[in-house]
DNA sequence: ATGGTAGCACGGCTA
């Protein structure tokens, strides 16, 4: 089973370079992050015309998160559990069943927690973007720990907004005290693989260069001036059955491309 | 320090 992880940045926008993505890379199931749309308004005839099944968790104008699969998706529950006043749509979760047993799947899109603001003693103003990231993370790693008592294989994967580690960015001091990079941010994103989760992507690839997501500005795309934010983690009962694990980079180059690049694993399930 | 680009939706926020 192919699985996919792709920050779409607008569907209204990317139905093209959605449909040239599926059509050549033939996902059996993908997350979708930035969708920009409502449930309602989403263009669903396009995906489900290629033989997907389709859940949307959308909101208008910003966030939303969708999963298309070919086969049928079980047991969908929308929403970071843990705050019923975020109305914030970052966080879909869903079953399907391979031929060799089941997988549940978070796709999820993190905060990304820029403009960094801290009071004078260094900790996050209480209402601004970098406290809300962190506190979003705070109850991700609640859900996986809950999800990690599942004796079953597990994914959690999407935009993180976390660049792991310096090997992860082109010129990692310009991130230094950016939400994506700075250490607090990078010790979350550290506890949740220490709930058991692995990066799929680190367990098939040491080398640095390989990168997600390239600014629109500055030409970073064809300077290479990119960071990896995208991330596919899997517990142990998941690690077992993975086969492969790439980036897409060459998707960055087609015509009208989101600023992200499509993550995959290829799962003997 | 600023501005550079893009999406949604048509004003200004988000990234």
């Amino acid at each position: 089973m192919k699985i996919a992880s792709f920050n779409i940045n607008g569907i209204k926008a990317r139905g093209a370079a959605l449909a040239r993505w599926l059509d050549d890379a033939k996902p059996d199931l993908a997350v979708l992050q930035e969708i920009k749309s409502t449930d309602e308004n989403f263009p669903r005839e396009m995906i489900e015309e290629r033989g997907y099944n389709l859940e949307t968790h959308g909101q208008k104008g910003f966030n939303g998160v969708a999963i298309l699969s070919k086969r049928p998706l079980e047991d969908v529950t929308r929403g970071l559990p843990g705050d019923d006043s975020d109305t914030q749509a970052r966080w879909i979760e869903a079953t399907v069943t391979g031929q060799q047993g089941a997988l549940r799947v978070c796709g999820l899109y993190l905060p990304n927690g820029n403009p960094v603001e801290l009071s004078e003693d260094g900790t996050p103003v209480a209402g601004g973007k970098y406290a809300y990231k962190l506190a979003w993370m705070e109850r991700m790693e609640a859900r996986l720990r809950e999800l990690m008592t599942l004796e079953m294989p597990l994914v959690a994967m999407g935009d993180f907004n976390i660049i792991p580690q310096p090997e992860d960015a082109a010129r990692p001091e310009a991130w230094r005290e950016d939400a994506l990079f700075r250490l607090p941010s990078r010790a979350a994103f550290r506890r949740v693989l220490n709930l058991g989760l692995a990066d799929a992507f680190r367990l098939r690839e040491a080398g640095p260069g390989h990168y997600s997501f390239w600014d629109y500005q500055a030409g970073a795309f064809e300077r290479n001036d990119g960071i990896r934010i995208d991330h596919i983690l899997l517990n142990a009962y998941a690690a077992d059955l993975l086969r492969d694990c790439r980036i897409d980079a060459e998707v960055r180059a087609g015509e009208k491309p989101s600023d992200h690049v499509p993550i995959w694993a290829e799962l003997e399930l």
